[in-house]
DNA sequence: TATTGTTATACTCTATAACTATA
DNA sequence: TATAGTTATAGAGTATAACAATA
């Protein structure tokens, strides 16, 4: 009895409890952020982006003359952490800065026009490879999914 | 015709387009993660516990005896960044390390006993500031939100 | 006064290679 | 050979205070 019940305590294959943490929604989105993002780095290894840095560059795609502080609020980062990732990404031709024309204190982002088509490859294969990730679960679910997360961090989903 | 484009382009106020990223499970499990994870360090000011912290204490308190390698599979933490935290949480008596009585390689860790109420004080708060900083979902959305939050991170959920 | 971009700084979190003691 | 714990190290990611230039 004695011995049954160390192996139960210790063994490695021992199923552990974590009942606690998977009623936190924090524990459960940090798993499946980390998870979507295991792969992220090996699928865009080729164009070499980061997540976050993929971010970036794809809301200037859709958004060009966007400055650094509107860019911070969206993505939610602090403006101070934009500034070396916009100076790396603009060193490899990633973006490329244009002071405002009317507000000699902004920046304006753009994506260069050679690499317009980059960043569109790059989100082509961060699509491919969130869905590859999340293949266990349906169409309808990932939607649900979608929209959940939204809700919660504070975009107001339909 | 060109100052209006100019304004829609570059005011701080405009709507910035998001959909793109906002179509990607790991862009939103990324946003849900901080918003969620944003109050934990205030809310757990008193008891001094990160989030990874609190996931450790919280499971070695409802798996007496785990090895550092067990609770590393366990929470997708790897071995080597175990080391700093367990000696951390043990200098600070949220754990204690007991060698293992038949694996001379392996110790199991505890909660100490008189550090058990707090640990399941930390549970209390952690639980709290999750629902506090969730409470635009409805119960139902949360369980279902939690459901396919573990499904998606390879947690089968019934 | 407020905002934009910035410097400096620190802390947390995550990742990999390689070692030792033991199984 | 494989596993448990560890050392060393590096790189992302996130956070705050404070500054100059401009609005």
């Amino acid at each position: 009895m004695v011995a049954r019940l160390s192996t139960r305590e210790l063994s490695p294959e021992r199923v552990v409890d974590t009942r606690l943490l998977e009623g936190l929604l924090g524990y459960n989105s940090r798993r499946a952020a980390l998870h979507l993002i295991a792969g992220f780095s090996d699928a865009m290894a080729d164009l070499g982006l980061s997540p976050v840095e993929f971010s970036i560059v794809t809301v200037v795609r859709h958004n060009p003359g966007i400055t650094s502080r509107s860019l911070a609020r969206t993505l939610a980062i602090q403006p101070p952490n934009l500034v070396g990732l916009i100076r790396s990404l603009e060193q490899r031709q990633w973006l490329k800065r244009k002071p405002h024309p009317n507000d000699k204190r902004a920046i304006g982002l753009h994506i260069p026009t050679p690499s317009v088509s980059l960043v569109k490859q790059a989100e082509s294969i961060a699509y491919e490879d969130d869905q590859a990730r999340s293949k266990h679960l349906t169409s309808d679910e990932k939607v649900k999914l979608n929209n959940l997360l939204m809700k919660l961090y504070g975009k107001v989903s339909a």
